[in-house]
RNA sequence: GGGAGCAUAGCUCAGCUGGGAGAGCAUCUGCCUUACAAGCAGGGGGUCAUAGGUUCGAGCCCUAUUGUUCCCACCA
């Protein structure tokens, strides 16, 4: 037998992956004669470690993908990576930065070219660490979203969206993080509530002594009124209708003027408007065609309009505004202010809303049929709670800004003419202007978002805008999983992108699961330094028993808490499924084994069979319903309790027993049992059960080309479990009573047995034996036949009776013996109260009222049993 | 301001279409029983957040309340 005494990961699963990759087991192909799974991965960025999202991610398309894969589909699980447009860029300044170099000195040109060999050198990073979790990727096909194939699709749709008038270019107010200095869209912006004031600053009115007094949280944007707003019912301000204001500091006049935007409850009810950095003023200057003067530079700095403050950052350029209004006395007043502000996603720097011109996908025509598949269900959310949030999101949403001022990126395939000043959109590179011929002709300078590329994702990776054979079998994908942390930025593009670009959806399920956070609930971040690194975790327990804590019991779409304990219990059943393993190889060493179909099966036999069909439902119905949560632990409690705890050692009586049949019989079964249970097993924790697997005498080459167990009704031996649990209750009985009147477990003891189960007790007298330390059953029909005093235990079909002598402490016993009897009082007061009442007699079906009244009986049998026992002992 | 989730044993969480409250960890007791002490056997521990309602019957359905987490939204 080839396993080791004890269970040691790191010694055979980077064997076993090589294995599977060098026989190829991880491609898919077109094959006519199978049905297509699919599932492409959410491309990790190319910054990227390996942490627990991730980990958590990987594997439960990992588990889904062998899943299919073994039920005989041809499965695709489609790897890639993603460029990170923002992020990457981030990271490459950064280390720029270390060399003293900034992106001007190095330019465009040589800047990609860093870019390019960051990807090179790390881009791969994340991909070998995937390997380490057993992920069954067909790494034929990695995908990058800046690959050849990926490009070509980006320049088709934006081509594309732009014919059909779907993407425009124009000056719109826009997040802009000057940090980053690049437009941001609004998914790309974070919300964080924050303590501030609220400035109350008097505008005096024009040739009057009046002024209006306007509240702002930012005094620094000043410069840039162009008007102040007042709602047009309120009485307050009718007197200064039509009065021009005197903005103060730059002394400009702005008009006063009337919208229904303004409140009438909050602050002081008139509105200092600055079209250039705030969205509802740009609105209110579209309906009043306010100017627009824009006072806060792309870097932050204060520009000309800031007159004397012109070059100051905006951050300090607030303090001293503040500071000569007081000094001008045209402060009124300073109230604290709690208000969201909005935050880049990525460098975490206050973003500015500010006027820019920039490249935009108008999202209302695309938005509607993407709502219409989510709601007739041709795209399904899992948890279907996640649906609404889509819903929210989709149903008031705003046109998408694209472009980005980086570098690191697909590049906006506009070309303008410097001649004649035409721009073109193309799909190829333009080296002369199409209408004048000029070759004056330049590329934009701005890069798109990096979710318009993964926007494509499930069929740029296929093959389009080709019609490849690949899109043709595999697309659309079956299930997409990932967190509810990207629906937005991704999710819901992929819909409408699918159906804009393919005309059907990109996938039929959406399975959404939660964040993995550390054992005290919270998130796990590089800054609180409370994440554990999956590779580590690897590396000391093996990736079976990461994949397991990751899954088992964890409901779908809830977060989890992630600790030691948990690392720990699943290494815990590995090492159990590793010994029960041994277990059946040591007893099979040397030994011809009996296919299952040939062998005369005992009675726990056929139970454990019977058990083995039930899991295999249990587990194939909840892995459909993406439950695979319950579907392991399902597995859990079959493997540990009934297959080590009760049938293994069930099997120790025959196979240490004189009848060789029987034992070779037994033998048969266990290694049937095993068997199925590492077919089972084997999508969750792939590495421990292929090794086992392959220890087995006669077994085939490897797991992942076996077929998944199915359900088979014709093995149902129902007869035969009803036999085990009376021998599991007798076994549990003796046991409970030698634990209770402080008997040695070891201390062998007569067992007389009222039943009328004879046979079936009879014929697993040795088993009682052994596991319970009886030495000798006799059977009893009345419990006077005994002389002496006797421990009692009544269950379901059998009194059961136990001479301990004088070890026990009689008075102790009947103690014990009334607890019970009152239990079963209480059961029978419910049961009988039940009886009692018509409504339940009337209205229950009636398998349950029939239940009852058997349970009643029975509870009633044995209170008088009970009873009588406890007699016997004042005798 | 709108929406969603969660509240069950000391801790972390399961609990399917409503029909006798479960697991793991922790704890207590006893065991190195030839697969496993990373284990075996036995035990203790719960007003299922609160208050109403629907129902013959509610941890589960409805309403309200409290606490908590998260998402969205343009209150200057």
């Amino acid at each position: 037998m080839d396993m080791a005494k004890t269970y040691n990961p790191s010694e055979f699963e980077k064997e076993i992956y090589e294995e599977w990759e060098k026989k190829g087991y991880f491609k898919a192909k077109v094959d006519p004669n199978k049905l297509p799974f699919t599932i492409v991965m959410p491309p990790p960025n190319i910054t990227g470690q390996l942490h627990m999202g991730h980990a958590l991610d990987s594997t439960l398309q990992d588990t889904l993908i062998r899943f299919k894969r073994m039920q005989g589909y041809s499965a695709l699980w489609l790897p890639g990576t993603d460029h990170a447009s923002i992020a990457t860029e981030l990271k490459i300044v950064e280390s720029m930065a270390k060399e003293g170099l900034t992106k001007s000195d190095v330019g465009r040109n040589g800047f990609l070219e860093r870019a390019w060999e960051w990807k090179r050198q790390y881009g791969g990073r994340i991909i070998e660490q995937l390997k380490l979790l057993g992920a069954s990727c067909d790494w034929s096909r990695l995908a990058f979203t800046m690959d050849e194939r990926c490009s070509r699709a980006v320049r088709e749709v934006f081509v594309n969206l732009y014919e059909k008038g779907l993407i425009y270019r124009g000056n719109r107010i826009i997040n802009w993080c000057p940090d980053c200095r690049t437009a941001l869209s609004d998914a790309e912006v974070e919300y964080v509530e924050e303590d501030s004031h609220l400035w109350y600053i008097k505008y005096p009115v024009k040739d009057s002594d009046e002024y209006v007094v306007v509240a702002t949280s930012r005094p620094e944007t000043m410069f840039g009124d162009t008007a102040v707003a007042v709602n047009p019912e309120d009485k307050r301000y009718k007197s200064l209708a039509g009065k021009t204001l005197i903005l103060p500091l730059v002394n400009k006049e702005i008009p006063i003027i009337k919208d229904n935007y303004v409140e009438l409850d909050f602050g002081t009810g008139a509105v200092k408007i600055t079209p250039a950095h705030d969205p509802n003023d740009f609105e209110v200057g579209l309906r009043h065609s306010l100017p627009v003067v824009k006072v806060i530079d792309d870097d932050g700095i204060m520009n000309d309009f800031a007159g004397k403050y012109s070059g100051m950052p905006a951050t300090e350029c607030r303090g001293k505004v503040v500071a000569e209004l007081e000094a001008a006395g045209l402060i009124e007043k300073i109230e604290p202010l709690h208000h969201s502000v909005g935050h880049c996603y990525r460098c975490n720097h206050t973003v500015e809303p500010m006027v820019s011109k920039q490249w935009f996908v108008k999202m209302k025509p695309l938005a509607k049929p993407a709502i219409d598949a989510v709601r007739k269900k041709s795209v399904k959310f899992t948890p279907e709670r996640f649906s609404k949030i889509y819903f929210n999101w989709m149903n008031d949403i705003r046109d998408w800004c694209i472009s980005r001022q980086l570098w690191w990126g697909h590049r906006i395939p506009a070309f303008y003419c410097d001649d004649c000043g035409e721009m073109t959109i193309s799909k190829e590179d333009l080296k002369k202007c199409p209408k004048c011929g000029s070759e004056h002709i330049r590329q934009d300078e701005d890069v798109l978002d990096t979710w318009f590329s993964s926007a494509l994702w499930p069929f740029s990776t296929l093959g389009f805008p080709e019609k490849t054979e690949d899109l043709d079998y595999f697309y659309p994908t079956d299930v997409l999983v990932t967190g509810y942390d990207i629906i937005f930025f991704w999710v819901a593009r992929m819909i409408f992108s699918g159906l804009e670009h393919m005309k059907r959806i990109p996938f039929k399920d959406v399975f959404i699961h939660g964040l993995v956070r550390d054992s005290q609930g919270r998130k796990m971040s590089k800054s609180l330094g409370n994440g554990i690194d999956p590779t580590e975790v690897v590396a000391n327990y093996g990736a079976d028993t990461l994949r397991f804590s990751l899954i088992n019991g964890v409901a779908a779409g809830s977060d989890m808490r992630f600790s030691d304990e948990k690392i720990e219990g699943a290494r815990n059943f590995m090492n159990k499924i590793w010994n029960a393993s041994r277990f059946v190889l040591l007893n099979a060493e040397n030994k011809k084994i009996t296919p299952v179909k040939d062998c005369k099966l005992t009675v726990a036999d056929k139970w454990i069979i019977t058990g083995l069909n039930k899991v295999i439902k249990e587990v194939t119905v909840n892995m459909e319903k993406y439950e695979l949560g319950i579907a392991l632990s399902n597995l859990y409690d079959f493997v540990w309790s009934d297959f080590c705890d009760w049938y293994i050692e069930f099997t120790k009586s025959v196979l240490y027993g004189d009848d060789e049949k029987k034992a070779s019989d037994t033998l048969g079964v266990l290694v049937y049992v095993l068997t199925n249970i590492l077919k089972l097993l084997h999508p969750f924790i792939p590495f421990i059960t292929e090794k086992i697997y392959q220890s087995i005498p006669g077994a085939g080459e490897s797991l992942m080309t076996e077929e998944f167990p199915r359900y088979n009704s014709r093995l149902n031996y129902f007869a035969s479990v009803k036999e085990i649990e009376l021998i599991k209750n007798i076994i549990k009985s003796v046991r409970n009573v030698k634990s209770q009147t402080g008997a040695q477990p070891s201390k062998k003891v007569s067992l007389y047995i009222n039943t009328e189960q004879t046979r079936t007790v009879k014929n697993n007298s040795a088993v009682i034996g052994r596991l319970a330390g009886v030495s000798d059953i006799i059977f009893i029909n009345d419990k006077s036949a005994l002389k002496e005093k006797v421990v009692a235990q009544v269950i379901d079909s059998a009194e059961l009776y136990i001479p301990l002598g004088e070890l026990v402490d009689f008075e102790k016993e009947t103690l014990r013996l009334k607890k019970e009897l009152e239990n079963v009082e209480q059961e029978i007061a419910r049961a009988s109260g039940k009886l009692s009442n018509n409504g339940f007699l009337e209205k229950a079906p009636k398998n349950l009222v029939d239940a009852e009244k058997v349970k009643l009986d029975k509870y009633l049998d044995i209170r008088v049993k009970l009873k009588k026992q406890i007699e016997d002992l004042l005798k």
